[in-house]
DNA sequence: ATGTTGACCTGTAAGC
DNA sequence: TGCTTACAGGTCAACA
């Protein structure tokens, strides 16, 4: 489950395992993702790992040459185990490490990435990015100016990576819920008093997710496969006919730009 | 330019 | 039980 929360998760679960750790061997399984996985992939054999970043929802392995960047698109999972263990189904990158262990990426979709960015190269996907929701740069006006020209929904302009990076559908529900803004109010109809309260809303929701995802973190190293720990805090997401937490009206879904969405259309206006 | 839709791929659950 | 269909956490190219 990769939004911005589930991969920050999974880079604080991995990267105590890769940091300083030197790559002995990368093998490619299956090199058909959403894009094809670049033959410079295998520059990285015998290569030290620096760190392991993240940048919206691409996590970003450093070596002094350049990073590998890695995207868990909906069903990518990436594990870090002893070197001996046999790969599973839909297993397609691995890095053997110096410290016998191995770093793996799995993704039964393939709808995830994993490209090469040479030092000094920027890659097309990193390019256009907006401003990350946890740091600085995440600002009211931002997103208040950012919308002025925009007729499209809310909730199609929060899932903007040029707007703002790492907002999923599922986020998308729960901050607008949270914000009592109705996800298909177009963008440019909403004050700026009112974005105010979107952007706090989104970074609350995903700030307490990657509080919950803590919990996974723990037993990230052996077994691998959490389960959804973040569905008990849901309010709206996947909750269609079921009572409004605030006012216990029956909660209405709606596709909007292919996902499905819910709301509350009493509290949210 | 902006907004909307289709495509990529497999697994799972629901419906018949 | 088996077959068919709809849907799933994302993103981008190609349309209107």
């Amino acid at each position: 489950m990769p939004e911005l929360p589930e991969v920050e998760v999974t880079r604080l679960g991995i990267a105590p395992f890769l940091d300083q750790a030197k790559v002995e061997k990368v093998c490619i399984y299956q090199p058909k993702l959403r894009w094809m996985v670049s033959p410079q992939v295998q520059t990285c054999a015998g290569r030290q790992i620096i760190k392991l970043t993240r940048r919206a929802k691409y996590l970003l392995l450093h070596f002094d040459h350049g990073q590998l960047i890695f995207h868990l698109g909906m069903s990518g999972k990436m594990r870090v185990v002893d070197t001996h263990l046999p790969i599973l189904k839909h297993d397609h990158v691995e890095l053997h490490l110096h410290n016998r262990k191995k770093l793996v990426f799995n993704d039964p979709r393939r709808f995830g990435a994993l490209l090469f960015q040479a030092q000094g190269e920027h890659l097309s996907q990193l390019q256009h990015l907006g401003p990350e929701p946890l740091e600085q740069e995440f600002t009211e006006d931002h997103l208040f100016v950012s919308s002025r020209q925009k007729t499209t929904p809310v909730k199609t302009f929060i899932m903007d990576n040029r707007i703002v990076v790492g907002v999923g559908n599922i986020y998308a529900n729960e901050a607008l819920f949270r914000a009592n803004i109705h996800p298909l109010r177009a963008a440019n109809r909403i004050s700026q008093t009112r974005y105010r309260e979107l952007r706090k809303q989104i970074i609350t929701v995903l700030t307490n997710a990657i509080t919950a995802g803590g919990t996974t973190l723990q037993d990230f190293a052996r077994a691998d496969g959490s389960p959804g720990y973040f569905s008990q805090q849901l309010n709206v997401y996947g909750r269609n006919g079921l009572p409004c937490i605030n006012c216990h009206r029956p909660l209405k879904s709606k596709r909007i730009a292919q996902r499905n969405t819910f709301y509350c259309t009493q509290c949210q206006r």
